[in-house]
DNA sequence: CCTCGGTCTGGAAACGTTTCCAGATTTCCG
DNA sequence: CGGAAATCTGGAAACGTTTCCAGACCGAGG
């Protein structure tokens, strides 16, 4: 307990040097090759180990992004998270998580907390945004990058993925496979990810291009497996023959997972009697049984955009109000096409577990 | 970009008076009435906000705690930092996640790095523990709390739970409904969990009150699906009839579906023919069709209690060296009781999904 | 021999905050 | 009304680091 508690001064003292002369030998700039030897043994002697929060208030760097969403135990999230220190870890940052709230006031307020310099700068995934929120986002002390909607036209560093166009992918993978009567599993539409993901649906079926004989949409009460099963029961009491789908889109994976439930309730076969997409291309998804065939948002990639953004900003002399784009892709597995792989063959790296411990 | 950069020496200057005034009328101790308005117009008008870098310097605090595991993407540690932070923030404390690498070494490393006092304490779960990296835990300049194995006897704050036993409970469980064949699923036995769960299942087999007729143990290669789904195969590849067994214990929930997805294919119903039980019950488990009975490990329980440690050790006046256990506690469900819940009619407050935005 | 340039060193300031200490002013009570 | 006590204020130090600045020293070139 009483080890490293060594100062720059005692080393200083030590060595009979000046503090300057021991700075710079330790920093390795501009010493003698005589002071750096003598300091370094010094240093070593006392077990000297320089203190982060002097060396901030100097340098006016804290060697600290924090990384901001609503709810830090969603899978989508714990991606982006683990990308984000993968690429900040080595270039010497620490990664502070923090949470939102549910609202953009909380979240407004989240962004406003920066101006106690705690982080050179934030990654944030907000629920949704509104006018006050980008204000603040702009009026921030420290750069702040966005998981989200663009924002490069309000000066704000950015990066998105397209859930529309990853809706009308699985679309159009359903239409590729002789499907005709789709209907689209969304959850609540006051969200961000239902209203955008109900507008992909949309835009894919109400098209020229679509194939199909009729597009529907149901909307679940959340993005729930729950919530899925409960939804895709009433649509199958309410129709049936001819008036049944055979594929149902999903706006996620749980809802998928719920759809799959159901429709086997029903004594119906997944895939080929009705097929069924999802959204997020989560482990949970990978491994169900049949395997989910799913969009993926590429949460990883975003993480990783964002965080390399973040290199530029600090590090470097990047100017903020850039967009990056992670596109969607599909993901085909049995839940569509029973040749498809089950996902379980493919290395999961992570073994989802405690237990996987070496 | 220009908010906010206020210091307190300007606030001071503006209000008239002195520094060490305004900081008094700020925190609101032994100021005149007259002297905190003052200050508080002073303070806002130039959007003042304290910076925490020179407070943390002045008053030898951080308000920060790591977080460190292996992996950050494991669900289970996921659920541990999610209760640690939700712990922790109401206390005004930030949660810094680490990484600790695969080494006893490169944790020992990672540990010593707590000497540039960064955080005021760390929470630690590393892979496994040896004479090094215990002694390193001592030297530390800040409260490390660990959760793993106890180690109350060396001074140090621990949280631990049972997974020996964890598996005696599956066992009994299995037992209780007339199984008599029992074979344990293990992951990799030079892993500090496989070698653990391996002495839970020799120690509920090997004992008089052992009802059943046979116990064996097969080993995975890792703790996945596929290891899982290999390891059963050649299990019944090599076994039929009564040399069957009627019931798996799996180390953990992803080697629980490997090995329901093995029994499956050889035309047996799960849990009629065999039953499965899994360990460490996580979603991924309790989605899964069927559902998987499961041994909850309390990874939120631990997590909760490792922060609660954590404050004692930092706001109170706690001495290290205390230590909690956190009982293991079996969830029945489908994969060993039809008639139990499938689990997805009990609300799941998270959606596991990006989807869930509200 | 002088001067110039380069290399190296030490003093001191600065980052922004909290708090000790002493002095000043007010309040209270005898 | 005098003195003690209580209340309030300001100066200054301290936390640990980096870096500007000036000075010292040395060697080389004129």
């Amino acid at each position: 307990m009483t080890s490293s508690r060594a100062t720059l001064i005692q080393v200083a003292q030590r060595a009979g040097v000046s503090l300057a002369s021991t700075s710079r030998a330790l920093h390795g700039t501009g010493a003698s090759p005589a002071m750096v030897e003598r300091v370094r043994a010094a240093a070593t002697e006392l077990g000297y180990s320089p203190d982060a929060i002097g060396r901030s208030l100097r340098l006016k760097k804290t060697f600290q992004v924090a990384f901001a969403v609503a709810d830090i135990g969603n899978p989508v999230y714990v991606e982006m998270m683990t990308a984000i220190h993968e690429v900040l870890a080595p270039h010497g940052y620490r990664v502070v998580v923090m949470t939102t709230g549910d609202t953009t006031t909380s979240t407004a307020e989240l962004v406003r907390s920066l101006s106690s310099g705690f982080v050179d700068a934030m990654i944030l995934s907000p629920l949704r945004t509104d006018d006050a929120l980008v204000e603040e986002i702009r009026q921030a002390t420290v750069p702040v990058v966005v998981i989200g909607r663009s924002l490069a036209d309000r000066g704000i560093d950015s990066v998105s993925t397209d859930s529309a166009g990853g809706i009308g992918e699985a679309v159009q993978h359903l239409l590729g496979l002789g499907r005709r009567r789709l209907t689209f599993l969304n959850g609540p539409l006051d969200t961000t990810p239902g209203e955008a993901r109900q507008r992909g649906f949309d835009a894919a079926t109400r098209t020229k291009g679509f194939t199909g004989e009729r597009a529907d949409a149901v909307v679940a009460a959340d993005f729930t497996v729950a919530a899925g099963l409960a939804a895709t029961r009433a649509l199958l009491d309410a129709a049936d023959g001819d008036a049944r789908p055979d594929a149902i889109v999903a706006a996620n994976d749980l809802l998928a997972i719920g759809a799959v439930r159901a429709v086997r309730e029903r004594g119906l076969a997944v895939p080929q009697d009705v097929a069924v997409t999802g959204m997020d291309d989560t482990e949970i998804g990978r491994v169900f049984q049949p395997s989910l065939t799913s969009v993926s948002l590429g949460s990883t990639e975003r993480g990783r955009a964002a965080a390399q953004l973040v290199v530029d900003l600090v590090d470097g002399d990047a100017q903020p109000g850039r967009h990056l784009a992670v596109g969607p892709r599909l993901v085909v597995r049995e839940s569509t096409d029973p040749a498809a792989g089950d996902g379980v063959s493919a290395g999961t790296p992570d073994d989802g577990t405690g237990g996987g411990h070496r």
